[in-house]
DNA sequence: TAGATTGGTAAGTAACTACTCACTTACCGA
DNA sequence: TCGGTAAGTGAGTAGTTACTTACCAATCTA
């Protein structure tokens, strides 16, 4: 006899478990790794949990392998080399501003980071390796050499770096956790947190080497 | 006859209620309102479940009851308003970050803040708002009348509030969730960020010395 | 086409969850 | 001293949790 529901159509292993971990890192997001069920992330895949701990020995594996795949960072990397070779501060800052602050950015991302540093997951200090302390140990690198150019006020580089970061950080944190609405768009709200920073950094007018405090 | 266990000491219920409160606050602020069990905080508070549902009705009750107390702020307000009034603003840039960024600073105040936000609880908008939406309401307004004044740039008030916030906040974040070491000490981490935002913000550099600083 | 392999599931299970109940014990005022 | 009340608990309970087992059905391959 025929069975009752299936049409034959089977899924391979490894676009299942993309689908699996595309649908569990959203509810993951949602609601962190305690705040949601195995039987949950099944039925939204829509498949069985039986199936689920075929692809993933436990929950907490499947979780680690979110984190993996959402630790993988983008080009923006060598697009933030680039200007910083150039020595252009307004492109530089801009760049790494508006890579998270513009239009469809992904709100899951920093969802997923928190509740996994909250929540204390081993992976949560790679991925946020990944996807945060390499750009400001980066920044922090090109304020100094733009100190040693007398382009930039004498300051703590690395004090600097996550102080603009964290501006970003929160804004996103303002909006994505805490639901606030936009108050300016996205473009305007770049340019005016990169001009408010650069503002505090650049040396005064006159380009001379400060010669009181070394 | 005598009871095997108990020497007579019975504690009162609003003693106990208080005991019960602190427990669990530092639970939830560790794991999140769904990765505590109520047996844990039964248990650390050395008190049997049963007791903790006499006191409040439900778990979801108990964390209310937290947020709510939490969401008590304290006396900063009023030394901010007073060096708003004396146009101070190095002592008013300074109070906002000292009071976050200090030697004895609670570290499950944010992470309260940040479980019940990203977990979605009812009572984390309250808690938000008396914690940290009021200082940054309240700092826009003042950089709004200091731009009136002529003394800062013409920048976006609300904006320029949040920026100085976030810095603050990823400060934190960076050290309280993420555990970075600290970079510098609080007192030298505080007085660089001042004076990086408040470079951003004034309007002319008017030829003072930096000969002023403690 | 036999048989192995792979995608897939229904129906468990033991442990755990928030919460309850029936009951005991200490304390205090009259 | 005595009874009412408040503090306190052991032993549940119904539902849920992460995870398993035993099995079925497509598809591939020799």
């Amino acid at each position: 006899m025929k069975t009752k529901k299936s049409n034959g159509n089977r899924t391979s292993a490894h676009e299942r478990q993309a689908s699996i971990i595309a649908t569990a890192a959203s509810l993951f997001a949602a609601k962190g790794f305690s705040g949601t069920t195995t039987k949950e992330i099944a039925k939204t895949a829509g498949v069985s949990e039986a199936l689920l701990f075929k692809h993933f020995p436990t929950k907490r594996a499947l979780y680690s392998a979110i984190l993996a795949e959402k630790a993988q960072f983008s080009e923006l990397l060598e697009a933030v080399e680039e200007a910083a070779k150039k020595r252009d501060d307004e492109r530089l800052f801009t760049l790494l501003a508006s890579y998270r602050i513009r239009k469809g950015a992904d709100p899951t991302l920093l969802r997923l980071l928190l509740f996994s540093a909250l929540e204390g997951h081993e992976m949560s200090d790679m991925f946020f390796r990944r996807q945060y302390r390499i750009f400001y140990d980066l920044l922090a690198g090109y304020i100094s050499r733009r100190i040693e150019d007398g382009a930039f006020r004498v300051v703590d580089p690395l004090l600097a770096a996550r102080a603009f970061f964290g501006v970003i950080v929160h804004h996103r944190l303002l909006h994505d956790i805490f639901g606030l609405p936009m108050h300016r768009n996205h473009a305007d709200t770049v340019t005016e947190y990169v001009s408010l920073f650069l503002g505090g950094l650049r040396a005064t007018q006159s380009p001379r080497t400060s010669a009181h405090d070394s």
